[in-house]
DNA sequence: TTTTCACCATTGCCATTGTCTATGCTTTCT
DNA sequence: AGAAAGCATAGACAATGGCAATGGTGAAAA
């Protein structure tokens, strides 16, 4: 069965006639004598009845008139209705982020997003920065928020903004009145870090090993609410992203950012180099770089 | 945008490569290649992007994905459908019956019908014999249930039964004490016919020419119901069908057979002859013959 | 009745198009 | 670096849809 056997079918059944049928197709009307008889064929079923005057469905025609008009305008609005898909932003998009930066960041770039594309299938896969990587690389998900550095071939890194990394600490810290302390005050600290699977916690360590500074790391928590939870608990002090530093942390915790050189951590977006850019991860991207230039992020010490 | 291109794009989506989507085909990998590209360049969208390890559905493509498979199966159910449709009766059924047999005949055949064709759409045209062959030529109607005479040359006429007409008449007549009255007897009775129009009229001042009676018309009635209320009324006499005899006429009423030579008429079914057998309307003859053969509408006197 | 007309089916030819094999290019895996 | 896998391209060929011409068959017109 071919489209244009269906079309030539409902425009001799519309007209009554192979002849004005084929008028209308813009064809010969042998044409429409073969294919319809091709048809007919195919489904086993006369269609016509053919008389001198014109032509008649027979009840099989009749049975098959709407389902190939159905088929036709299907086809015919495919074009329009996929455009109309792309406008309106469905479809599915897969969004990754890391731990460290999900929780902080997502929410209102979420909100923003589902409010402009609410017919987007979206959905939000939080791991560690290989998991997003090896997810992207197999089309799992169609981009990832992290930070640098991430470095796969088949892989684009756009940073799309930066933080700095802040002192917290108690107010009975021994630092807690240092404005902006700088590094070398953390030396000998009991530190409270984060685990090493997390980007966070290898980028501090190797902000602390470039300026030669060990740690006297006491405890290793899996997640930043829990390290702050910590420090807030007095075991020690931590360096914490600033989009992760609590707007209202209790009368006894301080936030300070660091005299330079400064710790800190970029923002990113990756995506794979070989897929087009959907307008759906597009807008996220844009959405998200807007969040982050309004400085939703920073930490108002 | 043809059949096969979607066939070829649904099955390179499905399987994430264009040599495997082939063999799926059952065709040579740069058939797809070639088809995929037309249907793109006439979508005005990329729909796949191809990559070094297989390929990956754009946007577009995740928008016609859905759509191209409802469409391929809505083509894949086309045949199955028709032949269920034909099965189980569905479609449309135009049938038309003469005034004087629509009344009496069709009520049990319309009930047994639509009981075994619920999913039929059946519509009823009572009409004069004349315009119900007009619709007939016209395919306006699928079959006529009405009388002989019928010529015209499109129509096949098939009789599926006969009845006598009765003479209907008062206690108080002079007649009403002959169980079975001879033609002769009727001369110079105040009669009530139906009106000419009506092939019954015809047949009855035909049946009348041919055996010399010359009838005393005191009324004409339009229609079968309206000449049985003036006989009741005590008006005169008349000649009615079987069929319309009432089963309890009340008891100063009677209807008498007559003495051959009998007047009668055919009960017969019009088709045109040009159109192919429906399944619909050979159930339908079949369905009122079997009433005809039950005798249904015999008068038991 | 005969003629003419309208309509659909058939035939043979042509242009288009879908498919194939062979090949090239790129990326990935060994 | 070489092999392998995957898609694109090119050229040849075959299948197919379309067309013009023609034939056959009823129906309207002369």
């Amino acid at each position: 069965m071919e489209f244009h056997q269906l079309r030539y079918f409902v425009a001799v059944a519309e007209s009554g006639s192979f002849s004005k049928g084929a008028e209308r197709c813009h064809v010969a009307q042998p044409s429409l004598s073969q294919q319809v008889k091709k048809l007919e064929r195919d489904l086993g079923q006369s269609l016509f009845d053919r008389l001198s005057t014109g032509v008649v469905l027979t009840e099989a025609g009749q049975a098959l008139l709407p389902r190939a008009r159905q088929i036709l305008s299907a086809i015919n609005e495919t074009g329009h209705a996929i455009r109309q898909d792309l406008d309106e932003g469905s479809g599915p998009l897969a969004v990754g982020a890391i731990p460290t930066m999900a929780p902080y960041l997502l929410p209102p770039v979420l909100d923003t997003f589902l409010a402009t594309f609410p017919a987007c299938d979206l959905s939000v896969h939080e791991d560690l920065t290989d998991r997003l990587v090896e997810a992207l690389v197999l089309h799992e998900i169609d981009l990832a928020v992290l930070s640098t550095p991430v470095d796969h071939p088949q892989l684009e890194i756009e940073v799309v903004g930066e933080e700095q990394l802040l002192l917290m600490c108690r107010e009975d810290s021994p630092l807690h009145l240092l404005t902006r302390p700088t590094i070398d005050e953390l030396r000998d600290q009991p530190a409270i870090v984060i685990h090493e699977v997390h980007c966070l916690g290898q980028q501090i360590r190797d902000f602390c090993t470039a300026h030669r500074v060990a740690t006297r790391v006491i405890c290793r928590g899996a997640q930043l609410s829990t390290v702050q939870e910590l420090v807030d608990l007095g075991l020690g002090v931590s360096l914490v992203p600033e989009m992760a530093a609590r707007v209202d942390p209790g009368d006894h915790i301080r936030y300070h950012p660091m005299e330079a050189p400064a710790p800190g951590r970029d923002i990113a977006v990756a995506r794979n180099r070989q897929r087009s850019r959907s307008r759906l991860a597009s807008a996220f991207v844009d959405i998200l770089r807007a969040n982050l230039d309004r400085g939703r992020h920073r930490f108002e010490g």
